[in-house]
RNA sequence: GGCCCGUUGGUCAAGCGGUCAAGACGCGACCCUCUCACGGUCGAAUCAAGGGUUCGACUCCCUUACGGGUCACCA
């Protein structure tokens, strides 16, 4: 029978969710929803002096808003709690304990200082040195004495003296190594609490997690925590190590380098599914040639065997490419919605129709914080040079710019009904009337009406938008400009 | 330094012994067009190197180079 897939995400609450955090999760969150598995949130919050105030609440809005939903977690329990790492700091040492009556671990009470000199003593070159297994060899008496004289100790693993251990990872497949490499790693530290490797695997175990989905930085330590499964006769999980997400070819993403969070993105005016998107397909591939997924749909097709070995570079005009792609295909009432806000703030007190304006910026944003720059000038009508009249490809100079505006602006001032239809028609037939390219009118009270090279719309739109009285002045102000 | 892993265009990538080596972003050109954008068409651009194995290698093996990871009483 098929056991029911279970993965964790475990992130440490440091104020801000990393993309390369965020995509493991999503990994997580998928490897388990592909198969009706379940996702389970653990916090890792055991150190102490990296804690920062409100951290855990990035994690769960961060969840939250992507929708890689929880089935268990601190803040909604499950079967298998505690969740938080911190509350469950009491029941470590019964297990490490229990290693070493299995002999499979063992009281260590060399000093720091020992320690120390034992690496300096092997540093021919080399920065390596393995524990000496100075304690291992103490006798059970030995060992009860120094525990009554309150000598400070660790627990260490016990490696295997020699031989080989293999693990398979599905994504790198078959991996081993020479147990002589292994260090005899410390399992419970000197204050009683357990190190990140153990506390890891026992909770891992508890809870039942089947898939254990993490950064590929882990793949070198992967054999020790095998054997540590194998020592307290516990089934491994399956292991499925993810590649790095990079910034550029050598160095990882990362916050302390001004790389951005999933936060910095979303303040930046990206959207949460397409960041989601662009982010599943760092390091997987769905085989075919798709690239546009809701996360439903990534949960239907995602598979194992898409996941890529090798590092991925970032590349934030990807995501602002699939960015656009959202806003374009959204539906207008769920764009405007997005947009409003920051059209609102650009265009406070100006009366104008912000729906219209939306609607001509859907198909031209990339990031919703384009919109402030693009739509400025309704506002307000910018300082603008008359070389903006010359366009060589509308065949406009300053002089048919001129004569145009003079020809347009009676007939605009005639009209009764001011609305793109009554205005399309009015100036497509002075252009009639004038024998001159569509062009050569339109272009030049495009650009009256906004001072701007470009614009979200031509000429009727703008118009339409600023209204009779706003257009004819500046229009009017284009005319004099032109004049001089 | 030991060990482990990786390497297809600038970037994301498909490929899993026989392909003219997909597709996408970006870039360039053109078309459409009242600007920009959208949309459309086309183009430049890739198998790290060398050995094998094979009738045939991007695909399998070895070596080299270059990257990355890891060697804590940190997570």
């Amino acid at each position: 029978m098929n056991m029911e897939i279970r993965t964790r995400f475990a992130p440490s609450p440091t104020g801000y969710m990393h993309i390369g955090n965020l995509r493991t999760a999503l990994y997580e969150y998928l490897i388990a929803k592909s198969q009706g598995g379940k996702f389970i949130l653990r916090i890792e919050d055991t150190d102490q002096e990296r804690l920062v105030e409100g951290a855990t609440d990035v994690i769960y809005n961060t969840l939250r808003m992507t929708g890689l939903h929880h089935d268990e977690g601190p803040d909604i329990g499950g079967d298998y709690g505690p969740y938080i790492q911190s509350e469950r700091m009491g029941m470590y040492m019964d297990y490490a304990k229990e290693l070493v009556e299995k002999g499979q671990a063992y009281y260590c009470f060399c000093t720091k200082e020992r320690l120390e000199s034992l690496k300096e003593s092997n540093a021919e070159g080399a920065a390596f040195a393995k524990y000496d297994r100075h304690c291992l060899h103490l006798s059970p008496e030995e060992v009860q004495a120094k525990l009554d004289a309150g000598v400070p100790y660790v627990i260490r693993q016990k490696m295997p003296d020699s031989g080989t251990t293999t693990f398979t990872d599905v994504v790198y497949g078959e991996i081993t190594v020479d147990n002589a490499e292994l260090d005899d790693q410390i399992l419970m530290k000197a204050d009683s609490f357990p190190t990140y490797n153990f506390a890891n695997v026992v909770d891992d175990h508890l809870m039942c997690i089947t898939h254990v989905v993490r950064g590929s930085e882990y793949l070198s330590s992967t054999p020790k925590y095998n054997l540590l499964y194998e020592a307290f006769g516990w089934e491994p999980p399956v292991y499925v190590h993810l590649p790095a997400v990079m910034r550029d070819a050598h160095h990882k993403l990362s916050k302390r380098h001004g790389d951005k969070s999933f936060e910095d993105l979303i303040n930046e005016g990206y959207l949460v599914d397409a960041i989601v998107n662009y982010i599943a397909l760092l390091g997987w591939s769905p085989g075919d040639t798709r690239e546009i997924f809701t996360l439903k749909e990534l949960e239907e097709c995602f598979d194992i065997s898409g996941l890529s070995k090798s590092p991925s570079i970032f590349d934030i005009k990807k995501l602002t490419w699939m960015n656009g792609e959202y806003m374009k295909n959204m539906d207008f009432e769920k764009f405007y919605a997005l947009a409003e806000p920051k059209l609102t703030e650009a265009l406070d007190g100006t009366g104008l129709d912000l729906k219209k304006i939306a609607e001509l910026l859907q198909k031209r944003l990339e990031t919703l914080n384009d919109i402030p720059g693009l739509v400025a000038f309704f506002k307000e009508l910018p300082e603008y040079g008359t070389e903006l009249y010359t366009h060589k490809k509308m065949k406009t100079n300053d002089e048919i710019a001129l004569s145009s505006l003079k020809a347009a602006l009676p007939v605009l001032e005639g009209l009764e009904d001011w609305n793109t239809q009554s205005i399309h028609d009015a100036l497509m037939a002075l252009v009639g009337e004038l024998g001159i390219k569509n062009g050569q009118l339109l272009w030049p009270v495009r650009t009256a009406l906004s001072g701007e090279p470009t614009s979200p719309g031509g000429a009727m739109e703008l118009a339409d938008i600023l209204g009779k009285e706003e257009s004819l002045r500046r229009i009017r102000v284009g005319i004099e400009k032109l004049e001089k």
